[in-house]
RNA sequence: GCCCGGAUGGCGAAAUUGGUAGACGCGAGGGACUUAAAAUCCCUUGAUAGCAAUAUCGUGAGAGUUCGAUUCUCUCUCCGGGCACCA
């Protein structure tokens, strides 16, 4: 009887005690490095999304390792972070207690899969043994002018007191505790992720992943290319007194620019807000309606950005007093302020084209400003010319003026030729773009969506930030021979507004010891993105006191073979360990650009019917349960026949029961069946065996290495029943099906393995082959189709030739009825499978 | 609104390059074994008509290309996810 109870207990003891999970050393076998996201340590255990990815890279590892390769197959946690933070808050634990705990708990959960990996070489990144590294990469950024303090408006989450990235607002809420982010200018640390923007675009075109993840992550880092043009702004007395610098995509509209538009954050309102004698300025150089303004920014400042997105009808106000010169035609144009345009792309300024951009448009109409028409329409033009020729009247100007006047009020936002704009009149849009640009002296140039990486968190459960500040403020690198910069114990973190580091007498102490007195340190942790974008480095030398890792070991394991994780990851993790990779190899630290080589997905699990599991539904499955009840072989076998890894799965425990019958069947198999030991002649024992048989070993090869393990697993399932039918089988065929099974379902595979007789562990054993000899039918059954519709299926020889199989089908009985009386147009043979007869 | 996915039986799904639609599993129905039940085994299971052989229809809808379309092209509908005034 098969009992999972017992004999996965048994294997998981054995294989920790002999150590097959350990990687090997100085391996003259080939590489593979299958890498799983880490966990993040919470309290709630691993859940099953955790069990199908981790299990699929697991089936992954134990295929490679079968296969012949040094395979690296570590596991670590994401142990810094605000869930354990928050539960130190509220119950006095402190983070490093619950870390261990529920670490503990995690690791028990990955045994009791059956999960593989080297326990022996695990990370954590709140441990200073790790954080020294990240540090020491920090340094290493610093050092190289990649990392940089500014002053930036950043999203300020009220309630966690500290400043988030984009990445991590949701709907205008914080991503962690769902508080309304508000905008706050605070000085922190960005790492300048925008210097790579290209890099980090060209560099997907080299990596095997899926494509609509390429594209996400491209969409996200957002670039357009245009032009940087600069307009003169003057006051009331003629003078030019400032300038104001826009980016756009359409320079070949600059004639049709009739009024420009600032963010509510841009820095030109607060220059021309008071224009004191005294400081060279008079009231008539100043904006005259300052108090106006003063208050509509007030007002856009109260919005929270849900209510922005809520009113789409425009608003703004007219800074009254200073004018704008278009640079195209010199012509006087208002500025105005208004919160449609934002402060953190482009420059925070646009030239407004209201003929030619929707939002312009509405705008434009709202406050009765002109609307110029400087592109027209290419199609229209065309089908215009054709309605001209008719009337044999093929007059360009003619054309140009009808049925388009010059000021009529209809947008058009595509590319096409240029009207009403002086000397470029009849350009395409392309050709202007360059042509006008530089006529005003602009600056073709690019512009991205990406914004620079802020890491500042006001939070104690961090990595601290490895820097001091001398008594004149200058910001310094702690050095390498000051790391691990420890995270200070002596700190009470309940949020109050000052960042918690601030709070150590530990700290301080320990900044003036070292570099003097009136030294200060950096009080800020960094996001934890940081710690997750280099760990997959550690990896292969986890217990090196001097180097984040060898050199020698760099150059054996990377890049990553393949990577598995949710797709969620796109925007952030995915693109930060990018960014980490291309600036390390930028300082000389490694010397590949790209981590992942391949990367896939493993799609949701949700509940049987199909919703998100969540606590508040309780519908939660704990993977626990499930493995109690089933065994780790059922659930791992479930988790990967449910459907592909990339699509969501709906968690039917009725499933299970499915796995888990053909694991009972595969037990009967070789427990229960007289095994015959047939030598090398097995082949001739049973007829159709040995051909189903190599073809197994064919499609699972093919597919785990495609991870289609569904598909892998059906197959089994057809061996398995119709090896089910004999009462005596080879021994060695029952072997073969054991080793295809393993990766899949360790335990059992061992278990029967070592049934059969066997010392040594399934998994020290080659990978079968198949012998294509057997794969090759040689009898088919041919279809034939009479107008591409199946009348008849044919036994014959796979080899048939066309004429053969031609009279094979106008002789056969079923096909005779459909021709007959009819007219063959036509015969398509498709060899060893098909015959279409056309008739009419 | 834009971007990215997806849509195949009662359900999860499968289908090399355009070539037998629905493999495999779940569920359901029937049968065998059993005093009985569970387990196991066998049969049936896309729809319609028919005792049956068989025929017609059928991969979200509509069109197109083709001897032949789940697969390729176009248009549309619905569902899921992401982004959201990106100049």
């Amino acid at each position: 009887m098969y009992n999972h109870r017992e004999i996965e207990k048994k294997w998981q003891k054995r294989w920790e005690k002999e150590g097959i999970y350990r990687t090997g050393k100085d391996s003259k076998k080939p590489k593979y490095y299958i890498l799983d996201m880490f966990p993040y340590p919470s309290g709630a255990g691993l859940h099953m999304g955790h069990t199908e990815s981790y299990t699929a890279s697991d089936i992954i590892y134990r295929f490679k390792t079968m296969q012949g390769y040094n395979v690296l197959h570590p596991q670590g946690f994401d142990s810094f972070g605000l869930p354990a933070e928050n539960y130190a808050i509220k119950t006095g634990t402190h983070p490093k207690e619950t870390i261990s705990m529920n670490a503990k708990n995690y690791i028990e959960q990955m045994k009791m899969l059956g999960l593989g990996h080297d326990l022996n070489h695990l990370i954590y990144t709140s441990d200073s043994s790790y954080y020294k590294w990240t540090q020491f990469l920090f340094g290493k950024f610093f050092e190289n002018n990649l990392v940089e303090k500014k002053v930036d408006i950043i999203n300020w989450c009220p309630s966690c007191n500290t400043g988030i990235a984009n990445e991590q607002v949701e709907n205008g809420e914080c991503e962690r505790c769902g508080a309304k982010i508000e905008q706050k200018e605070i000085p922190g640390w960005f790492f300048k992720i925008t210097d790579f923007a290209d890099e980090l675009i060209e560099g997907l075109d080299k990596v095997d992943w899926p494509e609509h993840t390429k594209k996400n992550q491209k969409a996200w880092i957002g670039k357009s290319e245009g032009a940087k043009i600069v307009f003169n702004v003057k006051s009331q007395k003629s003078k030019v007194i400032s300038t104001l610098e826009v980016f756009t995509t359409r320079p070949d509209t600059l004639f049709g620019a009739t009024y420009m538009v600032v963010a509510p954050e841009h820095p030109l309102i607060k220059i021309l807000s008071t224009c004191h004698p005294r400081e060279g300025g008079d009231p008539e150089n100043c904006i005259k309606n300052y108090n106006e303004v003063e208050a509509y920014i007030e007002k856009t400042k109260k919005k929270t950005e849900l209510e922005r997105m809520e009113g789409k009808e425009k608003t703004g106000v007219e800074l009254k007093g200073i004018k704008a010169i278009n640079p195209a035609n010199d012509e006087e144009i208002p500025i105005f302020v208004a919160d449609y345009v934002l402060a953190n792309y482009g420059t925070g300024a646009i030239m407004a084209v209201p003929a030619h951009d929707e939002r312009d448009f509405e705008f434009a109409k709202k406050f009765e400003i002109e609307i110029r028409k400087v592109i027209i329409d290419n199609t229209v033009i065309a089908r215009s010319r054709s309605d001209v020729a008719i009337s044999s009247s093929n007059n360009k100007t003619k054309l140009m003026e009808s049925p388009h006047s010059i000021h009529d009020d209809k947008l058009f936002t595509g590319n096409g030729v240029l009207t009403n704009s002086d000397k470029f009149n009849g350009l395409s849009s392309e050709e202007a773009k360059e042509k006008i640009t530089k006529f005003v002296n602009g600056k073709l140039t690019s512009n991205y969506r990406l914004r620079d990486w802020s890491i500042s968190r006001q939070r104690y459960w961090g990595c601290p930030i490895p820097i001091v500040y001398s008594p004149k403020g200058k910001a310094e690198f702690v050095g390498k021979e000051n790391l691990p910069w420890l995270l200070p114990e002596d700190v009470n973190f309940v949020p109050d507004g000052t960042a918690p580091l601030a709070k150590s007498k530990e700290l301080k102490e320990r900044t003036e010891k070292l570099f003097g007195k009136g030294w200060t340190p950096e009080v800020d942790t960094m996001d934890t993105f940081v710690d997750s974008s280099w760990y997959f480095l550690r990896y292969p030398d986890t217990e090196n006191n001097d180097e984040f890792c060898n050199n020698k070991k760099l150059k054996n394991w990377f890049p990553i073979n393949l990577y598995i994780g949710g797709e969620e990851h796109t925007y952030m993790h995915l693109l930060y360990a990018r960014f980490f990779i291309k600036a390390m190899n930028k300082i000389g630290l490694i010397d590949f650009n790209e981590p992942f080589q391949k990367l896939r997905h493993q799609g949701m699990v949700l509940d049987s019917k199909g919703m998100k599991m969540s606590k508040s539904k309780g519908n939660v499955i704990n993977p626990d349960d499930i493995v109690g009840k089933f065994g780790a072989d059922a659930t791992r076998l479930y988790m990967m026949f449910v459907g592909p890894l990339e699509d969501k799965a709906m968690f039917k425990e009725e499933g299970v029961t499915g796995t888990y019958r053909f694991l009972e069947k595969v037990w009967r198999l070789a427990t229960d069946k007289d095994l015959i030991d047939c030598g090398g002649k097995c082949t001739e024992v049973l007829e159709e065996l040995p051909s189903l048989l190599h073809k197994t070993i064919k499609k699972v090869g093919n597919d785990i290495e495609k991870l289609h393990f569904n598909t892998a697993i059906s197959q089994m399932m057809i061996l398995v029943n119709t090896m089910n039918k004999y009462d005596s089988l080879p021994k060695a065929m029952i072997e073969k099906l054991l080793m295809l099974l393993a990766p899949f379902a360790p335990h059992i595979a061992e278990e029967l393995w070592s049934e059969l007789g066997h010392k040594k562990s399934i998994f020290k054993q080659k990978w079968p082959e198949y012998n294509p000899k057997f794969i090759k039918d040689t009898k088919i059954e041919l279809i034939v189709q009479v107008n591409g519709k199946v009348r008849a299926r044919i036994e014959t020889n796979s080899d048939i030739s066309e004429n053969d199989a031609k009279n094979l089908a106008t002789k056969n009985e079923k096909v005779g009825k459909w021709i007959e009386g009819k007219k063959i147009v036509k015969v398509i043979f498709v060899k060893g499978k098909l015959l279409n007869i056309v008739v009419k």
